[in-house]
DNA sequence: GCAAGGTC
């Protein structure tokens, strides 16, 4: 409940990535902060802990539980050196009666040692991966236009996950197809057609190929040296852990790793599943089979199966491995097509059957080998007949692909048809399959169950690969160019190694073999020094960069003028998007998110750059205007808000493509500014309602703060604010230009000046919308909402001197 | 804007 509660971060002064130096990071100090401050975890724990004379820890009995055991022990106020207020952890491997009893029976304290190795590896992790990152994102972002990633970001799990996939790519990309040649004679058997297969499989030498073939020509006729009949077994599997569940679903169902995991979260939250994130695929000896089972026989699908295989007694299933976190993926609940969509019923339908292929009895099958000799070569056949299907039967797909052979008796000769010489030709590996990035990232320790599908994502996401049909990972440009930039500076930061030694060393710590804080400073020195070596050898890489993409002054195209040198600016649409001017070799970022272009060639008054337009994405996107200049650089002192910026605690801070949007902008006079746009305050939030200046025919206000959507008379032919305030509330008087056609005013005539509050017939054609739900206000007018506004529409900034009027539909 | 590990 608690985990991962906390989180490990630098201070507040590291966290500008223009005033720190990354090399600093490795010696910065680090703070545990709560992950969601809102939840507050940390008091509530506090609170419960009041008076009590015992704390026992039931947390998950791995590291990252101990770790957390400590998390909780602090905020308890608990000391484990206390001998009045007891501390004691609960040590589990199921969470039975009897594994819950025996646990209470026999607490034991908690694993500093275990904890502190989690806390070893965050601070690791933490400082090497942001160090790299923001460097690499720095140096690179800002020298090449046509990168298309917002960081470029590297990480020892994810970097070794791109290494992977791009070594795949240089095996195809360098491969050199080579001719081979095969021997295929055929025989008439009982009359079937035979070919049999060449016990040298293949030669690359025409020559020698053709002088075997002349000599199996020449004799015309095979012996049957032996035949062979062998029962073999084909296993049923063991307990479904998540690895393999994701790798079946990218592979069969073709779901991807992170789709895989929330429809499998989806399923264990409604009941469905047991808990999707286990290692194990050993069953605990006091698993309930018969009664998982039992929970199946009603199934339409399985329940036929299941009652038989409960009737002929369930077979044991195979040992597997116990991770000692948590059971396999078991079904847990009996469900039907029409109950979950289709992709989480295909995911159940492979747990369900994977979970009862367990029970099955194992596939048997009879291999036969007639082996066969002429002109001096050998030849062999083999036959397949099964003999029991077993669990193939509930897994078809697994299921042997019978092939008859002809009787043949030892010491039989048989004519040869004809001798075929196969020319084939090597050809390179596919793309690595995602199926096969995860079994090896499993096998080189890169990531968890739980991870695995964040760093495959995150590699998607930061554009380093692209996941082609059949899911198989294609990288990029960059991705290529990343991976060779590090082969050819340092290859160990790529490699998987990479992370097998962090594991290695914090293993130390948490055997206590070693002191935390000498393996922390011991391993950071290392990468400290494998940092300022790349940092001083980034040439070569960058010489990779300069071969691949064009640097920033040759990207984009030319979209607005600089207010500095009056000259055109060029649009990089490409992530994270900005314009550059060439002349003043200045960057100038931009939302991130919706479509750009210049706005009538209008332009600020404060610095003569021309304004834009930014229109979000989809039907309720708001559009704004912005000046590139006051966006990156608010004007005005106190602004607190930004659009486009992580909130933190309430107000937001500048990141790239975070900015003050004119809709934020307090210029007294400007006409694009929200003293001059802004109508009434926004009745969800502190924010302003703003008119939307280019949203004609469908006029509309938007909040500047929050997502309120607010609909003006449709159709009008032009609505615009006016200088004038509402007597009774202070909202802005707007100015309505309906369509000569359509305006709904009595006389026939189009224009209509009033406030949309307080006025009646105005009011009577909004409609509100936010999010996703929406009503029309249909009653009249309200009274007393609020006081003046002293002058000014907008709230808050300035340092306070504006006077909120809470007024809003909502006080009506 | 940054890592990897948890998780709902």
């Amino acid at each position: 409940m608690v985990q991962g509660s906390v989180r490990v971060d630098f201070p507040q002064t590291y966290q500008d990535w223009t005033l720190t130096d990354p090399l600093d990071l490795f010696q910065a100090p680090i703070v545990k902060n709560e992950a969601n401050p809102k939840a507050h975890i940390y008091r509530h724990l506090n609170q419960e802990a009041r008076g009590c004379g015992y704390l026992v820890l039931w947390l998950d009995c791995d590291r990252e539980g101990e770790n957390i055991c400590f998390e909780v022990i602090e905020c308890t106020g608990f000391d484990v050196n206390d001998t009045r207020r007891k501390v004691f952890r609960a040590r589990f491997s199921s969470v039975t009666e009897k594994d819950i009893l025996r646990a209470m029976d026999n607490l034991v304290e908690p694993n500093k040692d275990e904890a502190l190795s989690v806390d070893a590896r965050q601070e690791i992790d933490l400082k090497v991966g942001v160090a790299f990152t923001r460097f690499q994102t720095n140096y690179f972002q800002g020298k090449y236009g046509n990168l298309d990633s917002r960081v470029i970001s590297y990480g020892p799990c994810q970097t070794p996950t791109l290494g992977f996939c791009v070594q795949r790519y240089l095996q195809i990309s360098t491969f050199k197809p080579e001719k081979f040649w095969s021997l295929r004679p055929y025989i008439l058997q009982s009359g079937y057609e035979l070919q049999l297969e060449w016990e040298r499989q293949k030669l690359f030498d025409l020559d020698a190929a053709t002088m075997f073939q002349n000599l199996v020509m020449e004799d015309g006729i095979v012996e049957v040296t032996d035949v062979s009949e062998k029962q073999e077994v084909k296993s049923r599997p063991p307990g479904l852990n998540t690895v393999n569940l994701l790798k079946v679903a990218s592979s069969a169902l073709g779901l991807g790793p992170q789709t895989a995991m929330q429809i499998a979260e989806r399923l264990y939250t409604r009941g469905f599943i047991s808990y999707p994130r286990t290692e194990s695929t050993a069953y605990p000896s006091s698993f309930d089979f018969k009664g998982t089972l039992g929970a199946l026989t009603n199934n339409p699908t399985w329940g036929n199966y299941v009652r038989t295989l409960l009737a002929d007694g369930y077979h044991k299933p195979r040992v597997g491995t116990d991770a000692g976190d948590h059971p396999p993926i078991t079904p847990m609940l009996s469900a039907t097509e029409d109950m979950l969509d289709t992709d989480s019923w295909r995911l159940y339908e492979y747990v369900c059957q994977h979970f009862i292929g367990t029970l099955s009895p194992d596939c048997k099958y009879l291999r036969t080998k007639v082996e066969f000799s002429t002109g001096g070569e050998s030849f062999h056949s083999v036959g397949h007949r099964v003999l029991a299907k077993g669990f193939t039967h509930i897994m078809p797909w697994l299921g042997i692909n019978e092939k008859n052979l002809p009787q043949f008796t030892q010491g039989e000769k048989i004519e040869i048809a004809t001798v075929e010489l196969y020319e084939g030709s090597t050809t390179p590996p596919d793309y690595l399959s995602e199926s096969e990035l995860i079994s090896l990232m499993e096998k080189n320790g890169i990531g968890t169950d739980a991870s695995i599908p964040v760093h495959i994502n995150n590699i998607c996401e930061r554009n380093f690969v692209k996941v082609q049909a059949g899911r198989k990972l294609v990288p990029t440009a960059l991705g290529i160019t990343l991976i060779r930039g590090y082969q050819c500076i340092d290859p160990d930061l790529c490699l998987p190694d990479i992370r097998s030694f962090i594991e290695q060393q914090i293993n130390l710590v948490a055997k206590g073999q070693a002191d935390h804080t000498r393996v922390v400073q011991h391993v950071l020195l290392q990468f400290r020094q494998k940092f300022s070596y790349f940092v001083k050898q980034i040439d070569n890489m960058d010489a990779l960069f300069e071969a691949q993409f064009s640097p920033v002054a040759d990207s984009g195209r030319a979209l607005s003028k600089c207010g500095k040198c009056l000259r055109y600016m060029k649009y990089i649409s490409s992530l994270p998007s900005r314009l550059y001017c060439t002349t003043c070799e200045e960057v100038y970022y931009l939302p991130q998110k919706g479509a750009i272009k210049l706005y009538k060639e209008l332009t600020c008054p404060l610095d003569n750059f021309e304004l834009l337009i930014c229109s979000m994405p989809g039907p309720e996107g708001k559009s704004f205007p912005l000046c590139p200049y006051c966006y990156n650089s608010p004007p005005f002192e106190g602004i607190t808000m930004l659009f486009g910026a992580a909130k933190i605690g309430g107000s937001t801070k500048l990141g790239k493509g975070a900015g003050m949007p004119c809709f934020l902008c307090p210029h007294p006079t400007c006409q694009h500014s929200m003293i001059a746009q802004g109508v009434c305050a926004c009745p969800e939030c502190s924010g302003t309602l703003v008119l939307d200046p280019i949203s004609a025919p469908k006029w509309r206000l938007h909040c500047n703060t929050c997502n309120c959507l607010v609909f003006l008379p449709q159709g009008a032919h032009r609505i615009s604010t006016t200088r004038d305030k509402c007597p009774d509330c202070n909202s802005t008087i707007i100015e309505v230009d309906f369509n000569k056609k359509t305006t709904p005013l009595e006389d026939g005539s189009t224009l209509y000046t009033g406030c949309i509050l307080c006025d009646e017939f105005l009011h009577s054609l909004l409609e509100m919308k936010h999010g996703k739900s929406f009503f029309r206000r249909l009653s009249s007018r309200g009274r007393g909402r609020g006081a003046g506004r002293g002058g000014h529409r907008g709230r808050g900034r300035g340092a306070g001197k504006y006077v909120d009027p809470k007024m809003s539909f909502r006080d009506f």
